[in-house]
DNA sequence: TGTACATCAGTGAACGCGCGTTCACTGATGTAC
DNA sequence: TGTACATCAGTGAACGCGCGTTCACTGATGTAC
């Protein structure tokens, strides 16, 4: 009894460098663009001093980086998992959908942390965005190419496909986040104007004829 | 000559408000979002000391917002125009992107000012931006309530394409915005890519059936 | 046209405040014997 | 297991700086007669 109350006392090992991540994304969720929050303020609602700050990161870039790399390693792993199921086809969209805004439902604080970042943030911050974005882009291409019925459509072409899915959801992500966090009739429109969409581009892709077939 | 020589001297007569006005455009495209700028960096840059600001606006975020009326009100007017012309068919589908996109790079801080606060603006700010991008989206499903292939199309449904349409298009001149300015080669890229995204789109319209067809 | 006065736009000093960062410190935790 | 020492994480005072805002001011422009 006496070492078990006694311990839980000042249990800080190693924790104060994720009180500090915590207390960023939460000042984003309830404040401003992370770009724009102060060292001290974060310092303070996490609890320490802002001096602590520095046996930590660098400087609040860093913490910036941690806080990107972070929203995007679960999200990868997701969409990996995602893309080992079976071949999508136009009856498994809707699940895929789910899935998705799902994961950003239960994910909220990092999605804003990223879309506040996308447009403000430092050149470095938004280059590492946007290369994420690609790569998303990029896989769902390849993706696509496995489709029989997509055999005559030539690289590029694929590409632009998977941009304008990947434009279109981001679009829907971003709405998604400025509905309020209980507003779920909202959420469920979102839902299903997202799969009413993506499955207009379904038809139109079905439609499309490459120029010059390449592969 | 000698009245003509001397009265340019000191022309200021409510050009300060500009100059601020101008200013501030020209620190978002170069440095950091608006709403990250200080009001002493803004006058500084007008070549006008700090307390002069006040003559003209009773903070920065009234300034926000009377450059966010100015980026729209040319905007709107743009898009009046085009809409004025005739109906849009898959052959002038090149032009409006390269009319629209013209105006991107034309009036490129103007953009950027928005782009940037889109997300990482106060809230005042960004809901005035995303009525704006609504008024579009409604004006576009109005247009294309008018042809006769999509009288079988519910409101909804129009409304849900038009959304799909504007969507794309907001990204793809994030994009742009994220180009250089001398970029022309990739200028040309995002161009040709939003042709066939549109085009794509435009197939899987004609493909598409509404479960409840209501107009 | 010339003079007297009111209005207006820009000035410059001053304020208190939160900022990032430095430094020497303290006390708790981990390690060697 | 007990003691001695090194390492590490958090502290608190202090710094110089740019911030938004106040105030009384000045001198140029506009208006009335």
């Amino acid at each position: 009894m006496t070492k078990d109350s006694s311990r839980p006392r000042k249990p800080k090992r190693g924790q104060t460098r994720e009180a500090l991540m915590a207390a960023a994304l939460d000042l984003v969720v309830k404040k401003a663009p992370f770009s724009s929050l102060s060292l001290r303020e974060v310092t303070k609602r996490a609890g320490v001093v802002p001096t602590a700050f520095y046996r930590h990161f660098p400087d609040m870039s860093a913490l910036g980086l941690t806080l990107l790399d972070e929203s995007f390693r679960t999200l990868r792993q997701m969409m990996r998992q995602v893309r080992q199921e079976e071949l999508p086809n136009e009856r498994m969209l809707r699940g895929s959908i789910e899935t998705y805004f799902n994961y950003v439902r239960n994910n909220r604080a990092h999605f804003l942390f990223v879309a506040k970042e996308l447009f403000g943030g430092t050149p470095t911050m938004r280059n590492a965005i946007r290369r994420e974005i690609r790569m998303f882009t990029n896989e769902l291409a390849m993706d696509m190419a496995r489709f029989p019925f997509l055999n005559h459509v030539n690289a590029e072409d694929l590409q632009m496909m998977a941009g304008l899915v990947v434009n279109n959801v981001t679009a829907l992500t971003q709405e998604m986040l400025e509905l309020e966090e209980d507003d779920d009739y909202g959420q469920q429109q979102v839902l299903q104007t997202a799969e009413k969409q993506l499955r207009l581009i379904y038809f139109g892709v079905g439609q499309w004829k490459s120029s010059n077939a390449s592969s």
